[in-house]
DNA sequence: CCCCTCAAGGGGCTTATGAG
DNA sequence: CTCATAAGCCCCTTGAGGGG
């Protein structure tokens, strides 16, 4: 077994031989020898690895050299982590003969989508330059928990390549990374079909789209940290009190038509949409453009959502919203048009409890 | 915000060649 | 025959920046 402190081991090792401008590509047995001895205090055996077959340690240490590939290291990565672990040098040449060379069949994995409790969108894409396929999604909680750790993942896909699954697992070799504003992690192995997509055109960038799929748990989070909305993740806990499920799906902000939450409860699929339009009320001066402003965004979001989905769909507005000011006759005929299901509150203190039971209350 | 673009550096993989 | 070393192209990881 391969541990994360046998893999620190040898990263900082790694470190300390460029220290010396000593490179894995130019690491040779003495050099080795030089180094464990003089930063170390490591005095590494001489010995030869094919007098050791049929041995304990052998079989050992192919295991180990085996779990360093599954998890993305390279027969020099391996030679130096392996070597520093049972003291003695063994060349590259020795994994690149003995350990599997396909990466490919340790990330085709269907059953492990059986435990996925999140769903976020992603994209693969291809970076020309530096000649590889990376995914990027957007997952606030994720991203900031990357930014202050080093969080490592294996990646697995499924047989048809639309779904990537993260698992966490600190000993790999990739990592999530922080990019602009969206986590980015190098995709290969990347399955054939989805590179001849990605690759037909080397000089067009494309991407293609791909669900990510991870358990909330595996990186400390609750299923619920990850609702995107601030109000949504406020409301929903009160929500499972009354026995309503979290879709996996994640909603972000960019599903500007799928509203805020989707919730299941007895079978029965309920999208709820909240808008607190008066989170900042208007100033006097701009009064009439404000109010204008604001009916608009309430009918393009009961249009837009009512127009593109086939579900009980729940808006919860301000309460303000009786106000004349908004209320006008274009506003009548879009209400009685799609006879929306409207919830008002004042969004004071523990309007989520009141507004839950409400909803309950609606959907019986 | 969404999607796209650019980049450095070094390990990964493979093979030839010679030493032990 | 086994193992070590070097060499060279290919690929992966990490990271930044910007237009619309």
């Amino acid at each position: 077994m391969i541990t994360k402190q046998d893999i620190d081991f040898a990263i900082n090792a790694n470190r300390k031989l460029k220290e010396e401008s000593i490179i894995l590509s130019n690491l040779s047995s003495t050099k080795f020898r030089e180094f464990t001895k003089n930063r170390l205090g490591i005095e590494a055996k001489k010995v030869r690895i094919s007098s050791m077959k049929n041995t304990k340690t052998y079989d050992n240490l192919l295991l180990d050299a085996r779990e360093l590939f599954e998890l993305g290291y390279g027969t020099k990565f391996i030679s130096l982590c392996i070597s520093l672990k049972y003291k003695m040098y063994i060349h590259t040449i020795f994994f690149h003969k003995t350990v599997q060379k396909n990466r490919l069949s340790f990330v085709i994995n269907d059953s492990i989508f059986n435990q996925l409790d999140v769903i976020c969108k992603g994209r693969l894409f291809y970076n020309r330059i530096a000649r590889g396929i990376f995914l990027s999604f957007k997952c606030k909680p994720l991203y900031n928990l990357s930014k202050n750790e080093r969080v490592g993942v294996k990646i697995f896909y499924d047989t048809p390549g639309n779904k990537i699954f993260i698992k966490r697992d600190d000993r790999s070799s990739k990592s999530l990374v922080c990019g602009y504003s969206d986590i980015i992690i190098s995709a290969s192995p990347i399955p054939k079909n989805t590179e001849k997509i990605l690759k037909f055109n080397k000089n067009i960038y494309t991407s293609k789209n791909i669900d990510v799929c991870f358990e909330a748990d595996d990186f400390g989070f609750d299923k619920t940290d990850l609702i995107d909305d601030k109000n949504a993740r406020k409301l929903y806990p009160h929500l499972q009190k009354y026995g309503f499920i979290l879709e996996k799906k994640r909603i972000t902000c960019s599903d500007r038509s799928c509203g805020d939450l989707h919730i299941y409860r007895n079978g029965k699929k309920y999208i709820i949409e909240i808008s607190n339009v008066f989170e900042s009320p208007p100033t006097d001066k701009n009064y009439h453009s404000a109010y204008n402003r604001i009916r608009d965004n309430i009918l393009g979001k009961i249009t837009r959502i009512c127009l593109l989905n086939k579900c009980n769909i729940i808006f919860i507005f301000n309460k303000t919203l009786e106000d004349k000011k908004i209320i006008n006759e274009d506003f009548v005929r879009v209400i009685e048009h799609f006879k929306p299901n409207l919830i008002l509150t004042t969004f004071n203190d523990g309007w989520e409890k009141e507004v839950a039971n409400e909803i309950h209350q609606l959907t019986k």
